[in-house]
DNA sequence: GCGTTTGGTTTACACTGTAAGCCTTTGCCG
DNA sequence: CGGCAAAGGCTTACAGTGTAAACCAAACGC
């Protein structure tokens, strides 16, 4: 009796078009200047098709949120991946985490935002944020057993989580005034962390 | 021959007001969700009658983020007058600033905004800005100068800003999960950055 | 032909920031 | 004293927001 009932396939992809939209418009313009009106227009649909799809704004906001935590874990997961012993990881995954940020500021900040929303609502949102979280804190346990460093992975990895994020939030804050390099900053804080857990610093050296 | 020009005095106390009002409405509804209007009712005036003394929206919330980035500094400076050598001052400082973000979440998240504005158009928020700066890598001068450590002071600084920032941002969005407890990682922190650097573990007496 | 269900649009509303015009009070000058 | 200019404040008005509700068109079983 319907019109023509669309298929799952179907609906996924107009929710996966809305994102795409409305990614790149968050992107362009920043997530609040961005309106209803125009991701519908952007997908070429009048302004209220998009709420059959989707509860409410916040949901559209939270599925793009996901999808950009998403896309950091892939990217954190592709950097683990070259790198074949623990301290190369190690590298390889701090420069993901970083260039990613630099790369895509804005998925990173709006994966990152403080949620004045409830986010267990949103189970892909969730689910995708655990995600990331548990590949920030795996490499850790790798690196634990391969004997680089001792003692409790998850408090490690949030260490090294910790501060990575703040130095990236400070940059993108501009807090970090004309004198401080970011990536310098990075390597500083990182070799001071290894040297304070008593690993080996790599080879070569220069600093102070 | 105006109605009664209000005296420069009176015109600070009115923004004053302005922003008491406004900050207290961005503390209890999100700083997203208060309205001019809103704004306007409480300091007890037409909705319009804000625009006399601001140019803009933009212009209250500036102010109000300068006045929490002052806060802020006075709040570290305070924490710093407490302690009596270097030591003392460094974790008196870090205390300071982590009983801040706690205790008033929203100022904090209000000053340390990422902000699509153009900061440099309100030279208050600069002011204020680079205050809480200057006393967040001064007192890494003071501790370089008792010979605490050694380095680069801005550098060090940044360092233990950023990583209370990230640790702080984090917790607040709720992203170090259950597992974690705020306090215990900044401790961990702090204690390996301190390690790294080669400073000796807090005890009694090492210098004079 | 129906009635019914579904996708989509159009309309309508409450609310936002703020530009523009309108009172009203106050002083100075004639 | 009357007039008048100017300033503070209020009221109105408008374009634009998210979204609820009514509406329309297509597709099917009867």
């Amino acid at each position: 009796m319907p019109k023509k009932p669309k298929t799952d396939q179907e609906i996924a992809a107009f929710r996966e078009r809305v994102c795409e939209v409305a990614t790149e418009l968050f992107v362009e313009r920043g997530p609040d200047n961005v309106t209803m009106r125009q991701i519908a227009a952007g997908v070429g649909v009048s302004p209220m098709t998009p709420y059959r799809y989707f509860q409410d704004k916040d949901e559209i906001l939270a599925t793009v949120r996901a999808a950009a935590l998403d896309r950091f874990a892939a990217a954190l997961e592709a950097g683990l991946a070259r790198g074949s012993d623990a301290r190369e990881r190690a590298r390889a995954i701090g420069d993901a985490y970083v260039r990613f940020a630099t790369e895509h500021p804005a998925a990173y900040q709006l994966m990152s935002e403080i949620s004045q929303v409830d986010e267990s609502r949103y189970p892909a949102l969730v689910r995708a944020s655990r995600r990331a979280r548990e590949t920030m804190v795996g490499y850790v346990r790798d690196m634990i057993r391969e004997g680089m460093m001792d003692g409790d992975a998850d408090l490690i990895g949030y260490m090294f989580w910790s501060t990575l994020h703040g130095i990236v939030v400070l940059d993108m804050a501009g807090r970090l005034g004309g004198e401080i390099d970011a990536d310098t900053l990075r390597k500083k804080t990182m070799r001071t962390l290894l040297a304070g857990m008593a690993v080996s610093p790599p080879r070569r050296e220069d600093e102070s």
